[in-house]
DNA sequence: CAAATCACATAGCAATACAATGTACTTTGT
DNA sequence: ACAAAGTACATTGTATTGCTATGTGATTTG
């Protein structure tokens, strides 16, 4: 009895954060885009502004791959900028096309988030 | 420099589209759970009525190998409905963990609606 | 002076949407 | 009457991507 409790506890647990996992696999780019479109930003501090905007916790080995991947995608550029102490910090800004790609995912954000609500209501 | 717009075009095309079978990557089983909510439903209607709440293509790929997740999960329960004529149908309905499951799931996503809608404003 | 934090990076793993392909029945168009 | 399209299920293999684990090295804090 207890058994069956903590298996559909414990299950219900590894499968609503493997979710988590899997909708941030989607956003996680979109949010990027949006943050980089105020401001340049670097590495480490993204991830700052990421917690702090949306309580959302990104590993590093998150961020820096997808950071790599975005720019041989050509949306974002970097830059290093050295610092006057500690290890120089690499900077990423929107490019053009960033900033066209953006547009488009805002169109489409704004289609599923009403369609969600919809059939959420 | 028509070459430049056109590589530019479809980067960005095959980016986007891309991104949106991301984001699809975390929403649909939230879609679908939500979905069942209201009513059982077989799989190919499944598809019918993402369509036509959300404008979502799915792929049958994607569907069915999913609803066998689901499954696996204990999110859903499915059982076989004999048509007077074609083939029989595989109804799927909503388990109570799948209900319990959709709660949390509901919580999550107010949350990133609502810290993507403070990022975007 | 050890621990924590800052700041970058990579390798390997796991999850999942899709394309391609297959089966089999029914309806529709000509 | 028969081909095409639609209904309804399913599987295999691929690509993408977030995460864990691990590593480097500098700086700040207790």
């Amino acid at each position: 009895m207890l058994c069956d409790l903590l298996y559909i506890y414990f299950m219900n647990e590894t499968f609503v954060s493997n979710w988590k996992s899997q909708v941030k696999k989607g956003t996680l780019t979109f949010i990027i885009l949006n943050i980089l479109k105020e401001n340049e930003y670097y590495g480490y501090e993204l991830i700052e502004q990421i917690r702090k905007h949306t309580e959302i916790e990104i590993a590093e080995g998150t961020l820096y791959p997808l950071m790599n991947r975005l720019k041989t995608e050509n949306l974002v550029d970097s830059k290093w900028v050295e610092q006057e102490t500690g290890i120089p910090r690499k900077y990423y800004c929107l490019t053009e096309m960033g900033t066209k790609t953006l547009v488009q995912m805002n169109e489409y954000w704004k289609n599923l988030e009403n369609a969600i609500q919809k059939i959420i209501k």
